[in-house]
DNA sequence: TAGGGATATCGGGAAAAGTAGATATATCTT
DNA sequence: AAGATATATCTACTTTTCCCGATATCCCTA
């Protein structure tokens, strides 16, 4: 975990927006029948976030990067949920470390 | 908490840096007598940066800003010292709310 | 295998952050 | 009151981030 780059990565309403929204997916997106299981999908999310798709699609990359989320490819979808671990062991981090 | 804000604060290796020798000051600054109680000048965290006294004054003042530090003036010197409490509610709702 | 939809990547302009030097302010000492 | 010291603030330049539009890539279906 290279603290500085997650915290970057964290350093932006929209993204923190989405990793909220990520926290919950059927309280913010259109039914899905498999419950989220893989996550939610680009285009959903870059409808609720009303920014361009290139954005969206970097945003997310971003935060794959720094491991906050994980990424599946299914056909033409990409799902993307969050990496709960992470987001455990930065808490802990913060405790404890920083 | 602003927590867009404090993550911002955080976005940057020197103010992390910071912020963990103020977690442990007797290990990282010279010596005195009152057990760091107010915490470090400005000058010593200058000092060991090894920035600009300008710059350290001013990310101190981002710190502080969002509550990450607090600062107690004592004649010329101004201490800062890490606002614990802080750090445990970020702690806290990185777990619960993001 | 061509067309279309979903996502990724590239290039760029505007805004913000990083950092320095110069200067101002506060406080101490003499 | 003057000089010295510590810190804060102002100005400025460079680098990074925020987003966008355009284009490329991947994968589906007719």
């Amino acid at each position: 975990m290279v603290m500085v780059e997650i915290f970057k990565a964290l350093s932006n309403k929209s993204r923190l927006q989405i990793l909220e929204w990520l926290k919950n997916p059927s309280a913010h997106f259109p039914y899905q029948a498999d419950e989220f299981a893989d996550g939610v999908c680009v285009g959903q999310i870059q409808k609720k976030a009303g920014l361009t798709q290139s954005t969206i699609s970097e945003y997310l990359s971003t935060l794959q990067r720094v491991g906050l989320v994980s990424a599946t490819r299914k056909g033409q979808w990409t799902y993307y949920k969050r990496s709960e671990e992470t987001f455990k062991l930065l808490s802990q981090h913060i405790k404890s470390a920083i």
